[in-house]
Order: C-alpha cells, then structure tokens, then sequence
DNA sequence: TCTGGGGTCCTAGGACCC
DNA sequence: TCTGGGGTCCTAGGACCC
C-alpha cells in the first residue's frame, strides 16, 4: 500500500490568529513582529502585496508599514499557542495518526483512506478548521512528506485549487515538480539552492532526475532522502510522539541594554526557570547547565561575548536549582562596563526524571524541590505564569532587560481577566 | 627503508527547519 | 535607538585505543 499523506498549514498563522479577534482588520494588512518588535514574523496577503519582506528588520520598514496603515502586532505566543493546540485537536477527528509539526503546521497519515475523494476530504478538513475555530488552512496530499509540503504550497498559489491540491497522479506530480523552484522544495536552504543551481539543476523536476551518487558526492544523506521523497518514495514517517529534547535554550534579546549584573541577575533566573519548566513538562531532568552573554553584535560598542558550563551535582529540574547554578555561572562571566544585549541558559544531558543517579555528597532535598515544583506548576497553571515566582527572578516591574513589545494584543483566549472581559 | 586499519568518542561547525 | 528564538541532524577532524 503506497503511503498518503495530508499536510494542513495555517494560512499566515499568527496574522491570522490577530485577526481572529479584530473582525474590523478583515482584508487590511496586518503583520507581526518578533520578540522585542526587532523584526517581521508573520504578514497577511495584503501586507506581502504591499512589498513587506519575511524577516525584514522593523527599522527598516517601520515608516512603510506607518504609512501604508499596515496594523502593526508584537508575537502574542500565549495567544497563537492556544489556537494551534485548538486546531490540532480539530485536525484529529480527521485520522488518529496526527503529527504537530511546527505550532502552524501538522502531517496526517491517510494511507489507509486510499479509497476515500482525497479532493472532497481535504476540503472538509479545511471547512471544518474554519467552521471550528476561525482559521484558514490550506491542505496538500501526497505520497510523501516532501510531495504533501509541495502540494501544500502549491495549493495557495493556483486559483482552481482553492486551498486544497492532491497530487498523487505521476503526471500530475511532474508537472507539479517542474513548476517548483528548487529552492522552494522543503529540505533544500540557501546554500544547497545555490550548489544546485550552478550544476544546472533549477527546478524540483531536475532535481528528482539527479543521480544518487551524484546527490552523495555533493550532499549528505539527508539530501539524498529528500530527492527520493520527491520520487514518492516515503523516506520520513509520521512521528505521533515528540521526542524528548535533547537540548532546552531560553535566551532573549533585551529590551533595552543591561549594565549591572544584578539585572543579568535577574533575566537570566527567569530563563532558568524557564528551562527548568521545560523540563518538567517532558518529565526530565538535566545534568548541565550553559549560560552565555553577549553584547549587540550590530551596535558600534565594546564588544563581549562569553559562556560558561557548570555540571550540576545531580541532574535537576527544580527552579530553585536551575537559578542557582545559572547564577553562579553567570557571576563568573560577568565583567563590568559592557552594554549587554543578550543571554541565555542552555541545559544538556537530559535524563528522565524516574531515573536520575543520586550524588552522595549532594545534600538538596530533591523530594522537597519535587514537591514545591509540583505545587507551584499547579497554581501557574490556574492563575497564569507570574502567579508565583522565585525571589531571584524579580517582580513584576518595568524592567530594562524585560521585551519591548509595543503592540501586543490581550491573551483572549488563556486569560481569566480577558475572557471575562470578552463577557461583559 | 617501510609508517596499518579498525574502532570510539568528542567537538566545532555547517546545513536545514519553523 | 533599531536585525527573534528555538530546535534537529550530519560531517569532518582530532584524540585515543588496540
């Protein structure tokens, strides 16, 4: 049985998630920004036809986007994570075989709905999102992941398809194939695009054409994956369960530039914690932490970048242990008379939570930090993020190193304030 | 004179994705 | 003044081992 996948992505998902709630910015142009407003994440059509450009840095652009009237929001995670966990679950009542592959974007195993109108499917798959939750998506199917992307993209693009293209006809496929840029196939970045176009391979049709050994001497065997796939040969599986994370980042970029160590203090803590909460939820524990700084590579000042490692005595996920050792990292790195822009904690050697090896020498009561995490994800849970926090990472205040984040829309949709709100 | 041929592990760096 | 933040996987090269 050949495989058959859906892959359904929302339509200019976080531009789409503002609108949702601001009926009045229907058919305007609307683009979001990215943490501390530093650049362009997201743009409705009406913003992509006015010239605006994926990633532009908000400097650049802002006195387009003021004179054109584009409605300018900062990312609203809280709000657009909401929708997409809606979406998924909507998504579900479609196949049981679901992967969440990115917050905008999931893959569906149809193999075994061979004998279904993937066409009508598809668009009930896409009403039914609408009809749900509000939000546009556009549906492609194929035999492979590569193809079902391809389709998918090509689907918003041609008229008669109207947000749903199924290509599991050869001819089809090829003709699909040739329309599309190589560099516009999923897998191949800018460098491959280039290697590529310089060997004369322009398109995805060239591209399945090219030889595997040719494909091996000049790539690796993730590109060659990715040439079979648009083959239809099915390469990548579904992958229903995500992995456990190897690595857990958090890092920001202030929003406005840190001097004292008592305020990279306190930034770096609430990544910590942050981290430390990231662990919880996949029930694992880390046996390392990393904490960088740096200052504003873009700015003309005294430049300083550093990081430090600190292996903890037994692999944790408390907050209270997190902060503690970052700290303790951080105060080693910290050198006065530097404008700092950035820094973050990194925890590796992630282990599960039920089988951490005790140190003898480590005297913290795991148990105690166990239960007092246990406690504090309840009422966070309930009562929103900062309902409690650690000493170390502040209070709620206007702070230096805190986001800029000038245009943020309410959390309808997770605030008690705010549905209440909605209500009256 | 002649300087093997497997392994493993680690790290840095590069490529890609959203 | 001002350019995001999070990941993954692979490869090459060095150190070390027998």
């Amino acid at each position: 049985m050949k495989s058959l996948f859906a892959l359904v992505d929302c339509n200019n998902f976080y531009a789409s998630c503002e609108r949702l709630f601001r009926p009045d910015l229907e058919k305007k142009p609307i683009v979001v920004l990215s943490n501390n407003d530093g650049c362009v994440i997201a743009r409705s059509d009406e913003a992509k036809a006015l010239g605006i450009k994926m990633g532009a840095p908000m400097f650049l652009v802002e006195d387009l986007l003021k004179k054109e009237g584009v409605h300018i929001f900062s990312s609203n995670y809280e709000l657009y994570g909401d929708l997409s966990f809606r979406v998924t679950e909507t998504l579900r009542q479609f196949t049981p075989r679901v992967e969440v592959y990115s917050i905008d974007e999931s893959f569906l195993d149809l193999s075994s709905f061979f004998f279904l109108n993937l066409k009508v499917y598809g668009q009930q798959i896409k009403n039914t999102v609408m009809q749900n939750i509000g939000l546009p998506v556009s549906v492609g199917i194929s035999h492979t992941k590569t193809l079902a992307k391809l389709a998918n993209r090509l689907s918003k693009k041609s008229e008669k398809a109207g947000g749903v293209l199924v290509l599991t006809e050869e001819r089809h496929i090829d003709a699909a194939l040739k329309i599309t840029a190589v560099e516009d196939v999923w897998g191949v970045g800018r460098q491959y695009a280039k290697f590529f176009q310089a060997a004369g391979i322009y398109t995805a049709y060239d591209l399945k054409q090219a030889k595997d050994a040719w494909i091996l001497k000049h790539g690796t065997v993730v590109m060659l994956r990715t040439v079979h796939e648009l083959r239809g040969i099915s390469c990548l599986d579904l992958e229903l369960l995500p992995p456990d994370k190897k690595g857990i980042c958090t890092s920001r970029s202030f929003g406005k530039p840190v001097t004292t160590l008592d305020a990279l203090q306190e930034a770096t803590a609430n990544y910590a914690a942050r981290c430390a909460k990231k662990l919880r939820k996949q029930k694992s524990c880390a046996k390392v932490l990393r904490v960088f700084v740096t200052t504003n590579k873009h700015a003309d000042t005294l430049q300083y970048a550093n990081s430090k490692e600190i292996v903890l005595p037994t692999a944790s996920n408390s907050s209270l242990e997190l902060i503690k050792y970052a700290t303790k990292a951080l105060n080693e790195i910290y050198k006065e008379g530097y404008l700092y822009k950035k820094s973050g904690v990194i925890a590796t050697e992630i282990v599960p939570e039920k089988n951490i090896q005790f140190n003898l020498l480590d005297t913290t009561d795991h148990f105690k930090h166990h239960n007092l995490m246990e406690a504090i994800d309840e009422i966070t849970q309930k009562l929103g993020k900062d309902a409690v926090k650690i000493a170390r990472q502040g209070t709620n205040g206007k702070k230096d190193w805190h986001l800029r984040k000038a245009y943020q829309s309410p959390c309808y949709t997770t605030r008690l304030d705010q549905i209440l709100t909605i209500n009256i």
